[in-house]
DNA sequence: CTGAAAGCGCTTACAG
DNA sequence: CTGAAAGCGCTTACAG
């Protein structure tokens, strides 16, 4: 974090360097660009030169010229679910990693703002564009990016039909999954917790429907509390629940911060998770390993589904006529102490 | 999110809007900038031949030739801890309204890290920068970066004497006032849990030990409990405390996602905060709000900080003569159930 | 291996 | 109000 000169001035180029060097401007350029056309003896002159100087490469100018870019826009919509965070994340890191710097918007569920944003992004020519649409995103968005020519993947929620890379979960699966486990314990009235619509809502609630079915236990649509997915959502969800007739003995969620609201309200009723009430999340946001109490979940490994996100991207960069890329994480129970 | 032309051809320029339009090229440039010069039924003009054409501006190549920059810089050290994401989100919608547009970057409070990014964003030429540095930043950053000529804030940890742009909490009055608290309520034996070292640390132990002081109880050293600032680190922290022989009857904490863990560790110990012990944490993140139980803390104002810090930045930007802008936002106890 | 020249897509005086 | 010209700081053939 030391440059050379206290204020260096922007404002040097590398003219300037190649002047500092006794070189001409394109060795300069060659030597920035680490050509391996230029003798060594050569280069580590001009380096010395930049760095004496407090020369400060510029990547506007160079990018414009080269009609490239280095940045790349994730844009995500709801980080007050650490979910996203996570995801957001491990993005980041991979993007980084790779040389690139990122673009970073929040859109707060608003198609709207998403859409400004994209146009911002698209006006700074990114790279690429990894992006967890907004609830109410329209379909055609996909489609759109293709047409601006930016390489894009969507994360999370599928946006239709369209012949887009992706990558997300197997909703339906884990929720198959964590209902199964609760009918294999006893349970036979469990609730589901939280969510208001959207495609990943409905498969979500297809897995539940699904253990049911299998287990022969009739689906009552009291147990079935709609909610905004988040954790006044499952506070408020399972309270109704547990202010109802037949009470519930156990409730699968949404998503796990809807499932850490539900354990604010067994709290608030002097109920425990686990030994009062059994529940299970879905996501495995790190925040559930130290809940209370620790709550059981389905892993749908976060960090991994952002990592993969960015790798799909670097590869549609590099190549971008490979085929569709889609990508599911495969959900694992996690069983905790909350069931 | 459509645009006229399916397939936008990057490759437009100004010169191919100004043929379509049949004007010049400069004519279209002051149009673009929304120019008075112009006559508004030829910017209509000029305006339409863009969209049909499905011109999209480059503002690389304008920024370039302006030499300057719409891009800010926003650098945090921890995204697992939801405060941080909290100042990043009202950070980014302030600048993102200011009409910026945000490059992210995520040290997980690696030094060296934060040093590449930095480098980085300042090749891009970013107008601006907002950092919450990494633990264990030189305190020179700040005076390189005005070395570098960027303008800068930076959030929440103070980095020596120098002369910067800074927003942060008064930690010490908030942590004497948590204590002042369970103090008055009786409690003779309080623990504080979680922090490991840096000035905000040595700040917010400083107000615990005044409000001791002041209330004539000695300060137990075996009482304080040096963990990472986690949730980890708050259920160990807690759980040694309640291994011990005399036991405390409640405890402050280092920041909210300590109290978080510290009340899981409550759990695991079939306790509860509000009855069985007092639980104060600080910052007062959202999750707070709907943890079990809800947690009492100290509010510092999260959104507020943010919006705080990338208000200072604009107006650095804007007038990079001001005198030095220093905030620290007041301290508010906000009590719950866990206390 | 190095240098002179053109050009990326804009903006900005400067004439008219 | 509009047009011709220079220039932002780079990269990239193309000669030498």
């Amino acid at each position: 974090m030391t440059t050379r000169s206290t204020t260096s001035k922007r404002g040097l180029t590398i003219l300037d360097v190649a002047q500092a060097a006794g070189v001409s401007k394109s060795t300069v350029s060659l030597v920035l660009q680490g050509s391996p056309l230029i003798r060594e003896e050569t280069a580590q002159r001009v380096q010395e030169a930049a760095w004496r100087l407090g020369y400060v490469y510029n990547r506007q100018a160079a990018d414009l010229r080269r009609r490239s870019s280095n940045t790349i826009g994730v844009v995500i919509n709801d980080l007050a679910n650490p979910f996203f965070t996570e995801l957001l994340i491990s993005v980041e890191r991979k993007l980084v990693d790779a040389g690139y710097v990122v673009l970073m918007a929040h859109t707060h569920e608003d198609v709207d703002r998403q859409r400004k944003v994209l146009l911002s992004m698209r006006e700074q020519n990114t790279a690429g564009l990894v992006i967890c649409p907004a609830q109410g995103t329209p379909l055609t968005l996909p489609r759109d990016l293709q047409g601006w020519g930016i390489p894009s993947v969507i994360m999370i929620r599928p946006l239709g039909e369209g012949s887009y890379d992706f990558v997300g979960a197997q909703n339906s699966v884990g929720l198959q999954t964590a209902t199964q486990h609760l009918i294999a314990q006893g349970h036979k009235r469990i609730g589901f917790l939280g969510g208001l619509s959207g495609t990943v809502y409905k498969e979500r609630l297809a897995g539940y429907s699904k253990a049911l079915k299998k287990a022969k236990i009739p689906l009552d649509e009291k147990l079935i509390i709609s909610t905004k997915p988040n954790r006044e959502g499952g506070r408020e969800a399972l309270t109704r629940l547990l202010q109802s007739k037949e009470k519930p003995t156990a409730a699968v969620c949404y998503n796990d911060i809807t499932a850490l609201g539900a354990l604010t309200a067994l709290g608030d009723h002097h109920l425990r998770a686990g030994s009062d009430f059994a529940l299970i999340g879905f996501d495995n946001i790190l925040d559930t390993a130290q809940s209370n109490p620790p709550l059981s979940t389905i892993d749908i490994h976060p960090a991994m589904l952002g990592e993969k996100a960015a790798g799909m991207l670097l590869k549609r960069i590099e190549t971008p006529t490979i085929e569709r890329q889609i990508f599911f994480s495969e959900p694992d129970l996690l069983l905790r102490q909350s069931c």
